[in-house]
DNA sequence: TACCAGGACGTGC
DNA sequence: GCACGTCATGGT
């Protein structure tokens, strides 16, 4: 099925550039993404953007599409942060993806103290070992693992992935979601969600803000990385050390526009703006 | 060689 | 509760 949208606030490489999601990849004539099963291509026109797929509803609902983003814009830029106002005017279809609960809890399990390029990769092995054999249009594709398939692979499975040490928080976590699901998490508040998710072994903090973020859309949620980090000291003048609060500094300061402009400051320190 | 990357865990206090 | 050492792996 194949959609058109209008880029205004819909810019691809923005959207799938700033680290949120891990399963995609450039062709010819645009990029190629991939979130749990699915699949869809997006080439860039004359200010829109042509959406093919295997499920527009499902897309439609991934990339936000629903979403006014002006608004969001004109609050972050409201802020006297030069870097982020810089930021949320220059990446203004850098868009907030609603991805796969599970897909994100795994993926960012991977994250930690790893760099981008390796959890591409790491997640990359991982679905051609465990995932499903898909097609569409003539092109083979592994969709991410569901947690049944998870539990198949063994520590050692996930250590000749590229996984390190975090071998075995895929396999404990897996197990514990093969277990208990994860349907419970979603009627609880960002706090509480984010308690539940740091039970899981290899979430702590930070994992489990870009979990609630990426994956339950709570836009209220601030990760703080290393790069965030470097954004609190050099472009807000920052003085705490624990990342936890720092992260509570900017919560406060962002409310409920918290996600968004922590891609903005994340995307945007990455490229030297 | 040492340091870094979307940090978390275990131990000791 | 907090500080600190340690944990694979590949790139610079």
């Amino acid at each position: 099925m194949k959609f058109d949208f209008d880029s205004q606030y819909f810019n691809i490489e923005q959207t799938l550039d700033c680290g949120q999601i891990f399963r995609f990849f450039k062709t010819d004539d645009g990029f190629t993404v991939y979130s749990a099963g699915h699949i869809c291509r997006l080439i860039e026109g004359k200010g829109k953007i042509t959406l093919i797929s295997d499920d527009s509803d499902y897309f439609f609902n991934f990339f936000d599409l629903g979403r006014d983003y002006a608004p969001i814009i004109e609050q972050a830029t409201a802020f006297d942060i030069p870097l982020l106002k810089k930021a949320a005017q220059q990446y203004k279809g850098l868009r907030l993806l609603n991805q796969d609960k599970e897909e994100m809890i795994y993926s960012f399990l991977i994250s930690q103290n790893n760099n981008i390029p390796r959890i591409k990769s790491i997640i990359s092995n991982i679905c051609r070992g465990l995932g499903t054999k898909c097609r569409f249009e003539n092109e083979e594709y592994f969709a991410f693992p569901t947690t049944s398939q998870m539990v198949a692979g063994e520590i050692s499975f996930f250590k000749s992935c590229g996984a390190g040490y975090r071998d075995s928080y895929l396999f404990e976590t897996s197990h514990e979601i093969l277990k208990n699901g994860i349907a419970h998490l979603q009627k609880l508040s960002t706090p509480e969600l984010k308690k539940a998710l740091m039970s899981y072994k290899g979430v702590g903090g930070k994992v489990a803000d870009c979990i609630s973020l990426f994956g339950f859309s709570r836009h209220d949620s601030f990760p703080v990385d290393t790069w965030i980090e470097k954004v609190y000291r050099e472009d807000f003048g920052g003085t705490l050390e624990n990342r936890e609060k720092i992260s509570e500094f900017f919560q406060n300061t962002f409310k409920d526009i918290s996600g968004y402009v922590q891609q903005y400051l994340f995307y945007g320190k990455r490229q030297e703006l």
